[in-house]
DNA sequence: CATGAATGAGCGTTCATTCAT
DNA sequence: TATGAATGAACGCTCATTCAT
């Protein structure tokens, strides 16, 4: 499972040109489906390429090896996910939310970024062979939501060393159960998914709510 | 990933013989390590038959092909759990602990089971392609403690409905964090784990307690 | 050309049982046969196990690459050589012949060593990626065989000095030029072959006893 | 290697406009310099253009393919020889020089010749899928120097009969000798490589020029 | 029953070559 | 005419699986 020798990971060209933009995404989007639909050791690249509607050639021209392509759709599963949790978080250190709506409108957030595409989620966080570097940047964008949130709770009354401790556990909690949810839709085929993950979303709501509440300062005043 | 045909999925024989227990033995201790060390895709069924010092026909004797091993595996994994649990819930219904011991105890009980083997129950529980009647037995399992916990939570004072919601809430929180935190502390590579994983259980423990309080009819009265 | 990983070289398995003692036979033979007809790099491994009666599987069961397939096939023709050459050269040291004679049989021991394949030979020493220690085992033997020859030369009144160099350069002079006889030979197809290597042979021998004879100690004293 | 269907092997055009002949020529030497550092094989027609400084299109604009640049490359080769040998040889019949001097201006006319791109000189006469008509040509140039050293070697007082074998027996020597000569310096990286080189030749003469004066009418007469 | 030599479908990947722009 | 994105046949090689011994 680990690398036998150090392979380029990188995608071959940067495709600033309209059409091989256009190829490089055909490319990308049937790796995202093939892999959700096969899993990383079953999905191949000649169909992959198939999918795409492009040649095998023409996917060895932009991505090194099969292993590329992972990398990249993580990559902007990475960037996508970055950059809706920035916005999120800077909402919330704007506004003034009782701690209830802060911990409910986090975890919509990151439900909304699982549900994007679960299949391709579970492989590409639970199969993939992911280099070093992408595995910290994904573990730096955990830290850094982790004290974003630990800001948020010190503001909520909440002792800064207490905070950190609760900002890390919450997102974990967040990421498991949201993680776990989404799987399980997938298995059920979303019939009734849209009821059941806003079930739950209150129930996470309530779970890390409870759990933050405990850690307060003067536990007594509620919101 | 999804079988193409219909393959079967069980041990070839039921080994009740001395001998061949012995060998269906090797061969299942021997896929353990190969699937922990390699992931499932990377381990070879040549490799897991020499690991367990027996012949590549040998092996296709007892279990009809790879998956089969892996089935056998999870099987074998599950047995143990069951049995865990049922212990550890029976025990507990016929003591009479404050609600935290409780959890206390269930949260320490799901994390030994995950850390006898934490590469191997990666492997299982991600990688694997587990036929459905398999996912189902595991299903049931989780609804069984579900309800077993549901059971405990009345006897706290806890609504009977609220009690079924709150279980398989809080069944679902200790396995998703535990995952987690065993997968983590794996990378880690258990210098301090056992530490971290003690701060974690009382973590979780604290998480789940704060929740299920919350849920009590009369919220006043603790312990 | 040079090669990128350090890759293993050597056969996979010492076939010492009689079945895949054949099949190993097979597999070299159809190797020499296909490599000769079509060049190293034309030559593929699923074209030599189909003309070895073998499947594609089997030759890589004991043979882990391409490359080592030649190794293992120039292995076999420098045995071959040095057990020849050994022969001769301790014959001659054994028997006192006049130069001319000597001269004559080592020339046409090294013409009978090369024409045994000809188109084999030729990509065994002109297109081969072979490793350095092969390369350096043949300079080796190339080098043993200059000193035995040197060692005549001494018995046949040509200073010690001098008869090193003589002696390399008679070795590089049989060496080059049955090469490229046997070469053209190929070419030709082998008819009238016979003769012509003949004649090739005279003509070589009397080059290498003219040049010798300039080099004995009293240049008047011929034979 | 021998090509399956007739496959054009000449340029596609005679660049006779100034542009044109500076865009083959860039190819030619690109092509020169990567078949000498990769060997024919490993040579990609890819790299060859953006050696050249040239796009892939243009390339396949002059030659029509991968072996016609061999080709054109080992044509270019066999002029420039065709030249210096016809120069040189000229020269010696207009002047009348001692056998051994005839001799060594011939031999180091050859090792010039080889000397000038090693590696490349091994790739054309090595590896090189060369089509009939050149092989040919070449074989020509050969008989065509025979005769021309025969011609000398009669003034020198050799039989007409002699000569003619003594001759092309010469050139082979010295074709052979130079080859292998210049392949061991390519191996040694050429550090003394001048020293060594300037022994050979001298070597290579006195070979030469002994087996030459054994054919002589009057063996007495020198020069 | 055990063995392990043998099988071959199918994978990832390369690169000579074409052709729309 | 020049470009370089696109093509796809074909390669080396793996490994789950079978079956003669």
């Amino acid at each position: 499972m680990q690398p036998k020798a150090k392979r380029r990971l990188e995608p071959r060209k940067r495709p600033s040109q309209g059409r091989s933009r256009d190829t490089v995404a055909a490319i990308l989007d049937a790796a995202a489906r093939v892999f959700a639909a096969s899993g990383y050791a079953a999905a191949t690249t000649n169909h992959i390429a198939r999918r795409a509607g492009v040649s095998i050639g023409s996917l060895y021209e932009y991505f090194p090896n099969k292993d590329a392509l992972l990398v990249a759709l993580t990559e902007r599963h990475v960037d996508e996910a970055e950059r809706a949790l920035t916005v999120e978080l800077r909402t919330l250190a704007a506004a003034t939310l009782p701690l209830e709506h802060v911990v409910e409108r986090l975890v919509r957030a990151m439900v909304d970024l699982h549900a994007r595409d679960p299949g391709l989620h579970r492989v590409l966080f639970e199969q993939a062979p992911l280099p070093a570097r992408l595995l910290a940047r994904i573990a730096g964008l955990e830290e850094a939501m982790a004290r974003a949130v630990a800001a948020l709770l010190v503001r909520h009354g909440i002792a800064a060393d207490d905070a950190a401790t609760a900002a890390r556990m919450g997102v974990q909690v967040m990421e498991s159960l949201t993680h776990r949810l989404v799987l399980h839709e997938v298995v059920k085929g979303g019939r009734e998914a849209q009821a059941a993950a806003e079930r739950q979303v209150r129930e996470i709501t309530l779970l890390l709510t409870g759990y933050l509440e405990g850690k307060r300062l003067q536990p007594a005043a509620t919101g």
